[in-house]
DNA sequence: AAAGTATTTAAGCAAATACTTAAATAAGTC
DNA sequence: GACTTATTTAAGTATTTGCTTAAATACTTT
């Protein structure tokens, strides 16, 4: 049951609230894990990183550096994160490293950078 | 056409990723609408918030508040937030204040939400 | 109009984020 | 083995974020 009540309005209705409290409890997991997905889709260079890795099957850190106009470094780091977040993963060529979408999160994924190309077509 | 290659690797395709650069720049807008979405999405508390409100179609700050275990202030400024970007809107009854998610954005919000109420089936 | 309830606003702060530049790895070439 | 190329790691920093507490606003009830 919950305790530290702050609502103490005359029609807040307990039974609900702890009904709500209860789902929240067993979806609390599953919220977590995608809205670190989420977190890591939703800035503006990773979107990009996404779309274009999306767009073109692999790219390595040069060709992205290159296409967003940004240091390898900073490049390499937004990689980094969504390959930690399980988003990416990256193949090695000689010394070349190429970065592609991953199985794990596409169906999170996909949609997302569908709804891009989706209202590209409609502009 | 781009300037400032990072890129000097022999087998750089310099007309790919022209194209790359072309496709980004049209797309720009909708990854940056998008991403901003995303991020707001992307947030622990928030998601639940957002998950509470489909869940219960509308929900007063101190439901919220309650719900969550965090204080008033704290979920007022991330409800703020939400109702900035578009995804949720308020409607005042008296001086209750409850809030909803909005049609805006849903076309983005109902399938991620959908996600975690589809694994909690599968569970 | 005074008191209580629901919410927001404001100010402050610790932690997280997204770059920067410089140095370190690691692989291929001369 | 020295040199170049592709990438990462590390350290520093300015900005943003998500809370906190205290005060302000707005509506209701008495």
């Amino acid at each position: 049951m919950r305790e530290d009540k702050t609502c103490i309005r005359v029609y807040a209705d307990e039974h609900r609230l702890n009904l709500c409290a209860e789902k929240l409890r067993s979806a609390e997991t599953m919220i977590q894990a995608l809205s670190q997905v989420l977190s890591l889709a939703g800035s503006d260079t990773r979107l990009k990183i996404l779309y274009l890795l999306e767009e073109e099957g692999e790219l390595c850190v040069c060709d992205l550096s290159d296409v967003l106009q940004m240091t390898m470094p900073a490049v390499s780091q937004q990689l980094r994160k969504l390959k930690d977040g399980g988003i990416i993963q990256s193949k090695k060529v000689g010394q070349t490293i190429f970065y592609s979408l991953k199985q794990e999160h596409l169906e999170i994924i996909k949609p997302l950078l569908k709804h891009i190309s989706n209202k590209l077509e409609q502009a």
